[in-house]
DNA sequence: TATGAATGAGGATTCATTCAT
DNA sequence: CATGAATGAATCCTCATTCAT
C-alpha cells in the first residue's frame, strides 16, 4: 500500500433523495474553476499527481466529480494548468526584478527576499516541489517552466552577474558562469521542507542570508 | 481449483510445449534478485513509484512477476529496499570521506569529485532523484535517508566547518551553520538533470567547481 | 493517465460505438443494490465465499465490476450484508411467533410450518445454508446470527417449553433443557438438501411432522 | 480480506546455502503421507478448503510443497482422500454396530456414546464438520459420503427401527420413517459447535442424552 | 525421491472518465 | 451547466502447480 495511506471511505452510499438542493450555480464560473485549482493543489501536494484522487479533489472544492471535467480536459491538463496558473504572475515578479538597477547583492537580496515571502511562505512552495517532484514524467511541464521562467530569467540573471564581474561587484566569475549556484539554497531549502522539515526544520530566512555572505561576504 | 463447475485450472495452465524452456533457475538467488533491482530501478526512475509497473520490473528482470513476491514483500517494499541497498555503499564511503585530516578546501573538492564520479555519473543520481521526488510521500523512506546520511554526515561537517573557520580556513561561518550550503549544488544538479537535461545540459564538473571557486575563491 | 510514454487510456478506452447502449442508471438505486445481493446470494450459494467472484455476480446483476463498490465495501461487506439483510425479516418473524400464547404443540407446528414455507422453500435456505458452511470462518458472522437469533430465540423458547413440562404439556424435560433439538431436524433437512439432495430427496414437511410426533405424540 | 486473516509472512528469503541437511528420507514414505494428511486436515478444517494454502500444508507436515504432489495429484485429491481416509474406520465401526442385536434403545445409545466419543471428542469431528461445510461444493465427496455412509447405514437403521416399532419397542414409525432425526442432534452438535462455541458451549453428552429421552422417555 | 524457487493465471480492488438526468 | 452513479481498464498480489536440481 501507499505508504501516505488514505482512510477507506465507507461504501455505504446513502441516496437521500430529499436531500437540500446544495448551491448549484452558487458560484461564478471563474470562481468554480477556481476553487477546483485550490483543491487540487492541495491534494496534489499531499499525495502526488499519480496518487491523487480527483474524488478527492472534487470533495475539496466542493463540486460534483463530473465538473471538474468542464474546466480541465483530463487530470494531467488540470495538473499543469495549476502549475501554470500558478506560476504565471511569480513569472512577471521575477522578470521585472531581475532587470532592476540596483546593486547586484542588493539585487540578490531581493531576489532571496521574495522568495522567502512570495514563495516560501505560501502555497507557491508547493507547486515549485510538484514541478521537482513530478517534472520528470511530464516532459511539457518541465518544458513549460523551461521555457516561461528558466530561458528568461537565467539570461538576464547571467548578463547582469557578468556586468557585476566586469565592474569588480563579483569576486569571480563562478555565478555568472553558472546563476545555477544563485538559486540552489532556494531549491534546497523546498526539497529540504518536503523531506526533513519534521526531523531538523531549516530557517530559510537564515539560510539564505548565509548564502549571500558566502557569496559577497559576511554583511555589513 | 475449487471443485465446481468451472474449467480446471490445470487444463488452462499446462504451458506452451513449444516455449522456449527459459531458465528457470538460472541464476543463483542473488542474482536474480539484483537483477529485480536493476530492473525495479530503472522503471520506478523512469515512471516514479506510483506508475511503475510490477509487470515491467519482472520482464525488464526477466522474470516471472511473481518471482518478485518471492523476494520482496509487495510494491513498497521493492522500492524502499532499492533506495536503501544503493545507499549503503554510499554511505560508509561520505563518512570515512567526512572524517579525512585534509585542509577543507581539499576535503570540498574530493566530496565534490565523488559526487560527479561516484554518483551523478552513475545510477546513483536516479536513487537521489527518486528520495527527491518520491521521498514527500515516503515518510519512512526520508526518515532512513535523514537517519543514515544526513544525521550522520550533517554534524561531521559541521564540526570541520567550524574549526575551519576557527582555523581561518573559511572567511565566514555560513557554510559551517548551514552546512547544506555545500551541497545545494548537487542537489540543483540532480533536480536540473531530471526536468532540462534536454534543453541545457548541465557540466556538473564545472558547476562543482564553480561552486568551490565561490566558497574558497578562485582555484589558484 | 501517467503522461510518459504510456498508451493513452481514454484513447483505448472509448467504448465502441456500436455496443448496445445498455440501460446505465436504468433502475433505481435500491433497485440495483437489490439485484447485486440477489446475484451475490446465487454466486456464494453456488461456489461458497472463497470460490465465487465478484465478477460473476456483476455479471449475473448486470451492473460493471466497479459497481458492485459503490453498494459494498468489499466483497466481505457484501457477503456479511447479504446475510444480515436476509436475516432481518425472519428474526422478526420468529421472535412474534415464539411468544404466542398457544398450546406449545401448536406453536412448534407454527414453528415448523414457517420453516418449510418460509425458510425451506424459499432463497433463505440457502442463507442459512450459507451460515452453517461459512459461519465457521466468519466469526463476525456467527456472532451476529448467535446475537440477533440465538440468543433471542432460545430463552424464549426455553421459558415457553419449561412452562409446558410444569404445565404436563410435556412428558419430560429434555426439550426445555436442550431447544436445539426442536430445530435439529430443520439444521439436518438445511445440510442434507445441499449434500444429498440428488440421490435422496427429503420430504421435508413430513420430517417436520414426523419430528413432532416424535416429541408429541403420533398426531390425532 | 478474508476474516481469518493470516499473519503476512516475510518476504525475505534467506537461502543459508549450508543449511543442514533437514532429515530428508527421515520417515518412510507412509508416514510422509500420513503427516501431510494429518497437516491437511488442521488447515482445512482452520481455513476451509479454498482458503487453506498448500504452502502452509507443507509446513505443518515439515515437508516441501513440491513432496505433496509426490503424495497427491492435486489440493483437490488431497482434500478428497483426508476425507477418505479418516472416514473409512469409522464406516465399518458404524455398520457393525448398527447390526448389533441389542434392544433398540441400547442401539441408539451405543450410537451415541459413539459419536460422542469417537467422533465429537476427537478429530474425526472436523472431518465431519468439512463434509458439512465443503460437501455443497464437492460433489463426489458428498457421493462419497452418501454411498458409503448413508447409503450403507440407513437402511440398516430403518429396518431396525421398524423392526423395533413392531415390536411395540418404539411408541410410533417416526423415526422409522426418518433415521435421519436420530442423527440429527449429533449433526446439530458439530454446526453448533464450529459457530457458537464460543458464546455458547454445548454439552454433547448431555444432549444426546437428552435427545435419547426424547425418543424413548426418560432413562429409568 | 525430495526440494523449493519459479511460474503465471486468476481475482479483488481502484479510480479516471463518461453520460443520462 | 452541474451532477454523481456507473463503467471497466489497469494493476497489485496470491497461491496451486511445475520442474531443474
Amino acid at each position: 500500500m501507499h505508504p501516505t495511506s488514505r482512510p477507506k471511505r465507507s461504501a455505504v452510499r446513502r441516496r437521500a433523495e430529499t436531500a437540500p438542493q446544495r448551491s448549484r450555480r452558487a458560484q461564478e464560473p471563474n470562481q468554480r474553476r477556481k476553487s477546483i485549482l485550490d483543491a487540487a493543489l492541495d491534494e496534489f501536494a499531499a499525495r502526488g499527481f499519480a496518487a491523487a484522487r480527483l474524488d478527492d479533489v472534487a470533495r475539496r472544492a466542493q463540486v460534483a466529480k463530473g465538473t471538474i471535467y468542464l474546466y480541465f480536459r483530463d487530470k494531467e491538463s488540470l495538473f499543469q494548468e495549476l502549475v501554470r496558473s500558478m506560476l504565471s504572475p511569480l513569472i512577471a515578479a521575477i522578470e521585472s526584478a531581475a532587470t532592476r538597477e540596483v546593486p547586484v547583492r542588493t539585487l540578490c537580496e531581493l531576489i532571496a527576499d521574495t522568495f522567502v515571502c512570495e514563495i516560501y511562505g505560501t502555497r507557491r512552495k508547493d507547486v515549485l516541489r510538484l514541478i521537482i517532484t513530478e517534472g520528470p514524467r511530464f516532459p511539457e511541464l518541465a518544458e513549460f517552466y523551461y521555457r516561461e521562467v528558466i530561458a528568461r530569467v537565467l539570461p538576464v540573471m547571467r548578463k547582469r552577474l557578468n556586468l557585476a564581474v566586469s565592474r569588480g561587484e563579483l569576486r569571480h566569475d563562478a555565478l555568472a558562469r553558472f546563476p545555477q549556484l544563485l538559486v540552489a539554497p532556494a531549491l534546497t531549502a523546498i526539497v529540504w521542507s518536503g523531506l526533513f522539515e519534521r526531523f531538523a526544520p531549516l530557517d530559510v530566512r537564515e539560510l539564505m542570508r548565509a548564502h549571500l555572505d558566502l557569496i559577497f561576504g559576511a554583511a555589513s
